[in-house]
DNA sequence: GGTCAGCTCCCCCGGCCGGGGGAGCGAGCT
DNA sequence: AGCTCGCTCCCCCGGCCGGGGGAGCTGACC
């Protein structure tokens, strides 16, 4: 497996050095350079050519969503972004998405849930779906701490969420797949888990938003 | 009150003279024109600068999506389309959508409901939500005739779709909104009335198809 | 002064939806 | 041969949702 390169954007140099010393433990992560604020980021991306970056949302000159949305305007459009964001005030969140951040991670994330994070967003542009859509809805959605629960879909489980994005029932989708209801839950179940959604609707949100429609 | 220029996009002549007859018997429409398949309409908006164009989908040559699409390519975006479908046999109507349709009506649709819906198109770009995202969605949604159940929301049901949109309950809406949920549903059941939708899903999507999210 | 539209709240109720289990099956991998 | 994963189907159940009524209050318009 080759080396993931990191590139961490964090104001405080403390973050930076325990997300560095996390990262370095894993032997296919390697940080590659480090930036204090939006503008340092930006820089340092383009010289030193990363994978992934670690934005942190606030940050000193330029913000971390902004950072995100010059970085994908360079070449190559840019490494990937998954965006750090310190509490559950984020009405970052939406921004970021659209600034075209990859994936999302709450501060007090455990460390093994950025590893994940990383090698899951290097991985492929499969991942659409940041379990962070859930509090972009729902100013509220507390739950279990800041995982990201990304994951793919299936390609049935795919399908499911198309037709629910279409704006079928149960019943309908059933009919349409030429399966059982009780199969179509299944399915459902599993894509809501996936995409961190509290429901259908929000699991129509993260399709339009991740791209995944349209 | 100014004239509407329409232009009729339709290969049967019958059709033509019927809509023209219809249209003409309101002194603020005029039919500027008239056209056998998409190319012609294409060309004839190019000549005639209608406000409106009543698109029918099937027709020779070029059909009534590719026409649209071409239309909204114009220099300042080209006239408003309303499409006409000739049943519900609508796959077409995703498509319209994306082309750029701004209406939709149902060929059996009665004499005051193509006047209206020229109207309303032509007032305002408030006119979002075709009823037909109803079918767009739902493959057997049937109900009601044809009529277009185009209606602007009011400020407050605009903000309750803006949150179903994003993803929150009714509790959720009603505490953001300091309202009792009585209320709110009350909001929701005309915001769905109003679309066209069944259930919020398809008022979600029809927020984003038309454009009133994003 | 009457009317209408928009906003607010209420009750009842049927039903689909989502969450929690469990389970069998075949394909593919090791 | 085991194991995992994806797909399929089942049961139970609580709850929110959507549909159908009704009703009062404001402010604008005529």
């Amino acid at each position: 497996m080759t080396q993931i390169r990191v590139l961490l954007a964090d104001d405080e140099p403390l973050v930076r050095s325990g997300l560095r010393a996390i990262l370095e433990s894993e032997p296919d992560l390697t940080v590659v350079g480090e930036a204090g604020d939006g503008a340092a980021a930006v820089a340092e991306a383009r010289r030193t050519r990363p994978d992934i970056v670690l934005m942190d949302v606030r940050m000193p000159r330029v913000d971390g969503i902004t950072a995100t949305r010059l970085l994908g305007q360079l070449d190559g459009g840019g490494p990937a972004v998954v965006v750090v964001t310190t509490f559950e005030n984020d009405d970052y969140v939406y921004d970021a998405l659209q600034a075209g951040a990859r994936g999302f991670l709450l501060k007090r994330a455990a460390a093994d849930d950025y590893i994940n994070a990383i090698r899951t967003v290097h991985e492929g542009e499969s991942l659409l779906f940041p379990a962070a859509i859930r509090r972009l809805a729902g100013r509220h959605g507390g739950q279990r701490g800041g995982q990201l629960a990304e994951a793919r879909l299936t390609e049935r489980e795919s399908e499911v969420l198309r037709l629910i994005a279409r704006g079928l029932s149960n019943a309908e989708i059933a009919a349409e797949l030429v399966l059982g209801v009780e199969t179509v839950k299944t399915h459902i179940r599993n894509v809501l888990s996936k995409l961190g959604a509290r429901d259908r609707v929000q699991a129509v949100i993260a399709a339009y938003e991740s791209g995944f429609i349209r």
